[in-house]
DNA sequence: AAGCAATCCAACCGCCTGATT
DNA sequence: GAATCAGGCGGTTGGATTGCT
């Protein structure tokens, strides 16, 4: 394997393109296409290596790019995109249209990292840095934003496997009406079972499904507080409804396992790949519990329509929920909102629940505050999975 | 006005993955 | 199955610009 780097030839341009090269590039492509990358530039008499010749034209010279400053819009979506998908800046900028993901990651680590580290959030986990340094009235809250966090990772991965599945028997059925509802994205959701004592995965089918029908989830949580003592507890069902031509399987075992470990692992030959689990169609449904508050979570994994955007006078997509404009990530995106969060988990009594990142939590003997954060946490969550419900049926997000 | 620091962003680099031979 | 190719992705760099003292 390996092979030099393409723009180690000698004799071969690097650094800032000229207007010359511009319009050389451009006019080619205009004319012929890019066709093949790497015998481009000699066609179009260039100096350059294919892949300078690719990164110009997509990051700069196509015409369908965007330029000039970021809208509070487009700030949010980044901003919850990235807690669901980290730094997959290609599956965030497919929710940008006209913004290139080397524009997107550039304003990411220029602007909204800064921004969330100047509030005391982890830009990485979305997080509040300070959780481990919360006070034990906060342990509630602590646990729970991490729970939180699991969830999203959780069907972070979920979804990718549930966008597999739905290309896969998109490649299975010949009715081309389907590419409009599945994605064509890649998906790789390793899912690695890891040891974890607090939480119980199990799958399950029970039907087949037919073609026709969109791939529907549901997550819901429902309280179930038997025990007075301790916090409560929450059974988590979350129904996948795939499209699916074949039959079920039953799998039963790895459980214990926490899905905080499963993103990201997919490369790992001794993981259990839950995407080829659904390769064969399948139904599937997964419970575990968990001790959050109680929350529900419905998302419809819907075909990509004109309605389930808003598209605003620039052309760029936001999402159709009302909860976008409260909690959390506009926590974030007012610079005028700065107190930290260990603050307001101190100030919790005369916090008032604006902002969404206030504490409380079930261990807290504030209530107020405790439904306010986790009212504030599912808006927030909610955003985030409302926005991938909008996703685009091409998006390469999972 | 000069010097320095901070910021921005286009471009490069290395790695990865899927397709092809 | 291994080697290679082609393209894509994310991290990083470094020159240009802007802001501050």
């Amino acid at each position: 394997m390996g092979r030099s780097p393409c723009c180690d030839k000698v004799g071969l341009k690097k650094g800032p393109w000229t207007p010359e090269e511009d319009q050389k590039l451009l006019a080619y492509i205009e004319e012929h296409g890019h066709g093949s990358w790497r015998a481009l530039p000699a066609k179009a008499g260039l100096q350059r290596c294919g892949k300078s010749c690719r990164l110009r034209w997509t990051n700069y010279l196509r015409p369908d790019i965007k330029r000039g400053k970021f809208s509070l819009q487009e700030e949010q979506t980044i901003i919850q995109l990235h807690a669901l998908l980290g730094n997959r800046w290609s599956a965030i900028a497919t929710h940008l249209p006209k913004r290139t993901d080397n524009e997107i990651k550039n304003y990411w680590n220029t602007h909204l990292k800064k921004r969330l580290a100047k509030m005391g959030i982890d830009p990485v986990t979305h997080k509040p840095k300070n959780d481990a340094l919360l006070s034990p009235t906060c342990d509630g809250q602590s646990k729970n934003a991490a729970n939180l966090s699991h969830m999203a990772q959780w069907e972070s991965a979920r979804l990718e496997a549930e966008a597999r599945l739905v290309r896969e028997s998109k490649l299975r059925s010949h009715n081309s009406f389907h590419h409009l509802i599945s994605t064509s994205a890649s998906a790789s959701a390793s899912l690695q079972l890891l040891n974890n004592t607090t939480t119980t995965a199990g799958w399950s089918t029970n039907s087949t499904h037919d073609l026709d029908q969109s791939p529907t989830s549901t997550l819901t949580f429902s309280e179930n507080n038997n025990n007075n003592n301790g916090p409560p507890v929450i059974s988590a069902t979350i129904g996948f409804i795939g499209s699916s031509n074949t039959g079920m399987i039953k799998e039963e075992g790895d459980h214990h396992h926490h899905p905080q470990d499963w993103k990201g692992l997919g490369s790992s030959s001794t993981t259990t790949n839950l995407a080829d689990q659904y390769k064969d169609g399948i139904e599937n449904s997964l419970s575990f519990t968990s001790t959050l508050h109680d929350m529900t979570i419905s998302m419809e994994v819907a075909p990509w329509t004109p309605e389930s955007l808003r598209t605003n006078n620039n052309g760029h997509v936001s999402v159709g929920n009302s909860s976008m404009d409260e909690g959390f990530t506009n926590l974030l995106l007012n610079d005028s909102v700065d107190r930290s969060l260990s603050d307001s988990c101190r100030d919790s009594d005369t916090s008032g629940g604006g902002g969404g990142s206030g504490c409380g939590g079930s261990g807290g003997s504030d209530d107020s505050g405790g439904s306010d954060y986790y009212q504030d946490n599912k808006n927030y969550w909610n955003s985030i999975l409302n926005l991938v419900n909008s996703s685009p049926p091409n998006s390469p997000m999972f």
